[in-house]
DNA sequence: CTTGACTGTGAACGCTCGTTCACATATACT
DNA sequence: AGTATATGTGAACGAGCGTTCACAGTCAAG
């Protein structure tokens, strides 16, 4: 019924990054009054499309930010995608727990390769100073910076690559992790 | 120098997913005088940190929707992530073109598994109707819905996938294609 | 046709916005 | 000490905000 006014409301979103004022509202849903606005925003507070802070302002849904979580490929794309929306997502929020300590690093080599990542993928890692047996790491070896598996029993720690063709990296005199993979991410 | 104020402002941002107003600004800051906040701000500018819409209000800089890239994994970390910061990217920006015509799925098995795709990993995916020989796609095959090589010779299409263990799937009926794979994720 | 529910127009209102004064205080330089 | 610069306070201002009137046109139900 709506959709077209709020695929317009999203569109301004997406681009200016904010939600537009009631005047810029008339002008985009061709209203001549802002009444006509008000009535149309009160209807999208009903339906959970926007809400306001304390202070009158709108505010977007989640929504605006996500998209649609379809479920298992074997499932397929449902005809109506919208009545069978399992879920949505903010790609940023499902990935990023610590805002300003994530960063991104890119792949260098295939020393990881039989934990499916490649040279070129980009990897999503948190600072931290300590990591657990088994998680990927990004460390600093006897002054060279790696990521491999981080290892540890008792209280000696190791590196250990994910390819048969590297060996397990014992540092001579330091081993001091820098951050932990949290994330791989490949485009195509 | 004025990392402070900054952080504040960019914690603010991202609680409330838009930028603060003055009067905001000031309990948030500390200040007891909106000129106070309103001489910060033009820093602000200065610095590009921020901008201002054709209505006076504020506009978040990309970086506040960003996360820092630090090149390779070999070249580690920087002291000082700040002076060394090549660039910084937008998550969702980064992988998503097309707004509207993109979905998440899970992947269920593992016949791409050469292609380093696993079972449990997210995969991004754009709607279309057509696709280039060599892309990974979303297809229905005579009912059923797989994620597979596309490959196309001449006029005839099948699908291939990245497991020895599987063989090339040849249409009986029709091949008809969903979605093609934008990108994977794989969260740890 | 009459009635009532919607939907849009146009104008008015109070409020908070961002801006800009004058002035006080602190710090640094001569 | 004296002066300039930076930084904060406090008050005032016009502008645009979101809200809310009264009123007109449209459409479906009775």
């Amino acid at each position: 019924m709506y959709n077209n006014y709020k695929d317009k409301l999203i569109g301004f979103y997406n681009k200016d990054r904010r939600m537009p004022t009631y005047t810029e509202m008339m002008s985009l849903f061709g209203f001549k009054s802002k009444n006509a606005v008000s009535r149309l925003v009160d209807k999208f507070i009903e339906e959970g499309i926007v809400s306001k802070d304390h202070l009158g302002r709108l505010v977007a849904d989640v929504s605006f930010n996500s998209i649609p979580m379809l479920g298992y490929v074997k499932a397929g794309f449902p005809t109506d995608v919208a009545e069978e929306l399992s879920d949505t997502i903010n790609i940023d929020d499902y990935l990023i727990n610590k805002k300003g300590d994530s960063y991104m690093l890119t792949v260098d080599g295939d020393s990881m390769i039989d934990a499916h990542i490649t040279d070129g993928d980009m990897v999503l890692v948190e600072k931290t100073n300590t990591a657990k047996d088994g998680q990927i790491v990004i460390a600093d070896v006897d002054g060279e910076f790696t990521m491999k598996y981080f290892r540890k029993k008792g209280d000696k720690i190791w590196l250990e690559p994910a390819n048969k063709d590297f060996k397990p990296i014992h540092p001579k005199m330091y081993l001091n992790i820098t951050a932990v993979v949290k994330a791989v991410i490949r485009k195509y």
